[in-house]
DNA sequence: GTACAATTGTACCAATCGGTACAGACGAGC
DNA sequence: GCTCGTCTGTACCGATTGGTACAATTGTAC
């Protein structure tokens, strides 16, 4: 065991979860069947049951998590961390640009939200914006907003992003998505 | 023809629609089997293929089509419409408010536009957003507003909806939404 | 090179998918 | 009361679904 470097063994379970990730951000959850998820991994029933014995409920369960992860360390701890909230709230404007391929790639967690799947994944779906709320609540208050206004503004923020996200597929209009970031950035600027 | 009043009859294509509509809220397109459809709109398949003899194609592009027209004549045109400005607003946000019953209720037109659903669909889509665009942005421009200012303001408030129906899900907190339309209608009336 | 565990392809399963066919029940108009 | 078009339940279709079982392959440690 171990890590098994080249040839076959090469497709780890971490390896996996980004692809799996990006068939169900194209698909959908119940959308992406086992048959588009083997192609989209490159792996047969075999491999996928093997790393995921619980299924595509386990396979979703490891995406959120792995999304979880991801913006824990790029965005939440740094808004968290102690550093300048101005240049924090850039870096977290960057990073949610990167991410999100300005417009082109969804959220998985807001689809599932919207979906019924969030009620096979309520807690992760739930913690996954809390967090995000609460770290950007904080580093308001490091500026010097008061508690109430600062997860007010935190809450709008999101808003903006996942709107933002829908508007933009919907009118197939990529300068949505920058204009919402830009705007995002900017109240929160406005209150420091 | 016409209209059969009274007895099984009663089941029109009409009334079909907004079952439909249920069905697909709380399964999503894909998730919505026709089982479900049956049982929800507590039609067989023989009914169901009589109303829509496209299939689920044509019971999502009817319900899309039903949606669009509750909100042309509810929201769109009395936008338009020669009102005063922070009137029509006011009533914009109280039937948004009623129909997406504080929260509780997604958008389907934007479930369908995060899902590859959209793909099915891309003008309805698109088209419902646009109009309802175009309408509030009439309507500012109706208070002065200037034209690139108002389709932004405009864009703005169809984000805050779309983002704080996302959010509300996800955080099962009705709060949100409530907030949200509140920031929305305050946003669009500071304007005037 | 042999042994052993990790990995994988394939065959198979019952259940369900969306869709079709069609016979019969039903109501309204005469 | 007969007829005709509307409406509906049921049986059936091939395809695909998520999932299981298992034998074969693979890479590696010894």
């Amino acid at each position: 065991m171990g890590r098994t470097v080249g040839g076959k063994g090469a497709s780890e379970r971490a390896q996996v979860v980004p692809l799996l990730a990006e068939a169900f951000r194209e698909n959908g959850f119940e959308g992406a069947s086992l048959s588009v998820i083997g192609q989209r991994t490159g792996l047969g029933k075999g491999s996928l049951y093997h790393f995921f014995p619980g299924g595509k409920e386990e396979m979703g369960a490891a995406v959120l998590a792995q999304i979880d992860g991801w913006f824990e360390t790029e965005v939440f701890a740094p808004l968290r961390g102690p550093g300048d909230p101005r240049a924090a709230i850039g870096a977290m404007r960057a990073a949610v640009d990167t991410y999100f391929r300005s417009g082109r790639r969804v959220c998985l967690v807001g689809a599932f939200a919207l979906d019924n799947v969030r009620e096979r994944f309520p807690g992760q779906v739930r913690d996954y914006f809390a967090a995000w709320r609460d770290a950007l609540a904080a580093t308001l208050e490091r500026g010097g907003v008061a508690a109430p206004e600062a997860r007010d503004a935190a809450e709008d923020a999101l808003i903006q992003v996942q709107g933002a996200l829908v508007l933009c597929r919907a009118l197939d209009d990529p300068e949505v998505f920058a204009a919402a970031l830009a705007r995002m950035e900017r109240r929160l600027l406005a209150l420091l």
